[in-house]
DNA sequence: AGGCTTGATCTATTAATATATATCGGGTGA
DNA sequence: TCACCCGATATATATTAATAGATCAAGCCT
């Protein structure tokens, strides 16, 4: 029975790791509780389909029903138009340690403005996580929000801020440079999730 | 809430609609009961994939998990790749008392090999029911389907068979020499289905 | 070593789907 | 008019997903 949950449930497990979420982070994004995503990844559960959107729409998918013989192209598109096409293993702990921490600065009492840039630069920062190779800006920019979590100083804050910005920067650069002419839609990469 | 389910429930009913399929032939097909379906169709029904897994598949689709960003294109190809784009409403009538008969034929006690090639004669046939135009001959077919259930002659079967299997090359020929060069993609015609 | 996070697992309870079965009114064709 | 098929609906029952909450071993970092 349930082949097709199976399938389905290996490929949220996989999207949300490659989002460098935990189970927990996912639960508080979906509004599903913790214990029953493991068990959704795990056990074969037979899901209802509002629990399948909800974590979906966490995960930026969405739920389609394709022809059969769509299939093979749209598994092809779907692999090139992936959200972060894999981020190297340290990079996604990082950013995840950088995530706990922002989690935290969003109950400081400052200046909102100021909040909501940090929040925005982190997200953009997040588009670009695939391409970065060092992780020494990720650990100052994660020190910095520790600092200003810890003493509370809003300018530790600013300086994350201005920390994520130039590092992004810098990453676009190097993603528009060398390899934006083909554009091709396949055969990216040979990546998982069936 | 539930938006999503909607969604879905209203893909498979026009699905299920163009392939001339009536609630209960998919019951039959999916293995679903007809109460359900019907359910599913009106009543916002938060279904579980297993469920929504038998129909899909009956209905020769997939559930797949999709990129938002990549939503856009995949809508498209799966628009394109529609099964059965759109036949012609007596058509589909006449393709659905078929089918009717067809579900009475597989209980006959004949040769087995007959009643499976009898059936594939038809599971092809179905394949290009949009480019029928002229229904006498599906009318030739009902009727000796008719016969062989009424009289059990294995005769009218194989008959049957032989015209289906007519029928269908002929389509194939239209098929093949016209519009097969294009081949693109895109907007071929305005159909429903959000 | 101690603290913290992660994923898996347990319990108990609630709520909803799924199934079997039968019926109903509306529409259609013989 | 009669018979048939359509989709919608009702009832009763069984199954199980979903939730809340807590716990646990394993792994990681300080």
């Amino acid at each position: 029975m349930n082949y097709e949950a199976e399938a389905l449930a290996t490929t949220l497990k996989s999207a949300r790791e490659r989002k460098g979420l935990s189970q927990r982070d996912l639960s508080a994004l979906a509004g599903v509780p913790q214990s029953h995503i493991s068990k959704i990844e795990t056990a074969g559960v037979d899901l209802r389909i509002s629990s399948l959107a909800a974590l979906a729409n966490a995960l930026d998918l969405e739920i389609t029903l394709v022809p059969r013989k769509a299939v093979p192209a749209v598994k092809s598109i779907s692999r090139s138009a992936a959200v972060a096409p894999t981020a190297q293993p340290d990079v996604v702990k990082h950013i995840a340690s950088i995530s706990k921490q922002m989690s935290n600065v969003k109950n400081l009492s400052v200046d909102q403005s100021v909040l909501q840039d940090v929040q925005r630069q982190f997200n953009d920062l997040q588009q670009y996580q695939n391409l970065i190779r060092d992780s020494a800006m990720l650990s100052s920019i994660r020190d910095a929000l520790k600092a200003a979590n810890d003493v509370g100083g809003i300018d530790a804050l600013r300086q994350a801020a201005s920390q994520m910005a130039r590092l992004r920067n810098d990453l676009v650069h190097l993603d528009i440079k060398p390899s934006n002419l083909p554009r091709r839609a396949y055969q990216l990469d040979g990546d998982d999730d069936a």
